[in-house]
DNA sequence: CCCTGCCATCTGCCATGGTAGATCAACACC
DNA sequence: GGTGTTGATCTACCATGGCAGATGGCAGGG
């Protein structure tokens, strides 16, 4: 059965679908904007953030900024101590790197479980984003090999099927873009990143989870070793 | 300079110290709550729950029990679907088991840290946590050695000394309750869980991360293949 | 100088009330 | 019989107001 309402090939594809940020709540869009300014070092390790201040700042009531910087707390992004204040949390040098072990081990998961379930249609979809990796690549774009190596990591995740590792993950998402500036930068690094990929997506689609989970386990180790020397 | 102020070297030590949930907050006692019934299977999976319904429950505010069941959903104890409804979280056998593997993964990264970083304090600790646990055994208590067991798995993660991995495995510690019952319930398994125990806490203090790392791994994964076969 | 109790101020925390969206049943219509 | 409509009801969601605890400065007594 066909879905007839796919967009696109409908008459009424000239209405744009509402973008993400306009149905979400005002905690999830609160969270997003608080997280980015932390990301983004606007609100400096340390700082004292009050509820009511952020509310003021972003036009909202306080209750939804509780809600967020609850969440950014279990993230660890922020802590706060009882009755007396908020503060984001450090994000140091050493911080990243342990968040990048555990990213790497999760991503190792992530890895085996796909070489255990993933389908025909995954396995197409990973030999699809190596291409576009290959093809970014050639066009010698530093910025487009890292959304293409991103989408290839997502086709895994994808193909693990698990909500949990990918729960997990979404949470470490946002020290990604602490660390994920000075990688890829050189051409010999997005050509050893390649051919690890490579070969990461050979052990899923052979179906070989022992084989997937060290591959990916070694490259995201490699990688931050590259990215936070 | 020493603290005058120390508890029970003051005339003052006759008074007890509030004990924890005195002065939690609301919402994180409601966490707490709503956590244990999840887990007791009080509250069924798919099971429809609302927010002011707890709140009538536990007689306090709705408030309160959103942040709570907003902690419960980034934990992926439940689902909401907006302006719909909360509800209760599958927790299936599948489930279960991929969160075993993620445990698994996470106190392995724990073993790991604690190998490059125990202090001769740490040492002592676990050396101690081991020969407690030695002691539980020779008194035939299979709750005791649980306890124990998890006495020592806590030192290796003080010893590890890393706020991240404590906090995602605190995150998954709510499955732990719905694993560890049929585990280390005969003698031989929990001779070879000790067995297992010695090699890592062996491995940690001799300074070899990767050693550690490995043993860790290894027990957690076959201590899963032991409780959810 | 150090310490202690006091007080103004700020903060997290919670209760209350109200609103828009989702859901479903009943119903009218073709 | 399927289809669209309506309306009642439930839900998550948010704004407002108020409260107890934490904090830091200050005055007064050692």
């Amino acid at each position: 059965m066909v879905d007839q309402h796919q967009p696109g090939t409908s008459a009424l594809s000239v209405l744009r679908p509402f973008t993400e940020t306009d149905l979400q709540s005002l905690a999830a869009r609160a969270y997003a904007r608080i997280r980015e300014a932390i990301v983004a070092g606007s609100l400096a390790p340390g700082q004292r953030i009050s509820e009511r201040g952020l509310a003021a700042a972003l036009d909202i009531s306080a209750q939804p900024v509780r809600e967020a910087l609850r969440r950014l707390e279990v993230e660890g992004m922020v802590e706060t101590r009882p009755r007396s204040g908020t503060y984001v949390a450090d994000l140091g040098r050493d911080r990243l790197f342990e968040i990048g072990l555990i990213r790497a081990t999760l991503e190792a998961v992530s890895a085996r479980l796909a070489a255990e379930r993933a389908t025909a249609a995954d396995h197409a979809a990973m030999r699809a984003r190596l291409e576009a990796i290959a093809g970014a690549m050639r066009s010698e774009d530093a910025a487009a090999v890292t959304l293409a190596n991103e989408a290839l990591h997502d086709a895994i995740h994808a193909a693990a099927a698990s909500r949990d590792v990918t729960r997990l993950l979404e949470g470490l998402r946002a020290y990604d873009h602490l660390t994920r500036e000075r990688i890829l930068s050189t051409a010999e690094e997005r050509a050893t990143a390649l051919a690890e990929h490579q070969a990461i997506v050979d052990a899923i689609i052979a179906g070989e989870p022992q084989a997937a989970e060290a591959a990916m386990k070694a490259h995201a180790l490699r990688s931050l070793s590259v990215a936070l020397p």
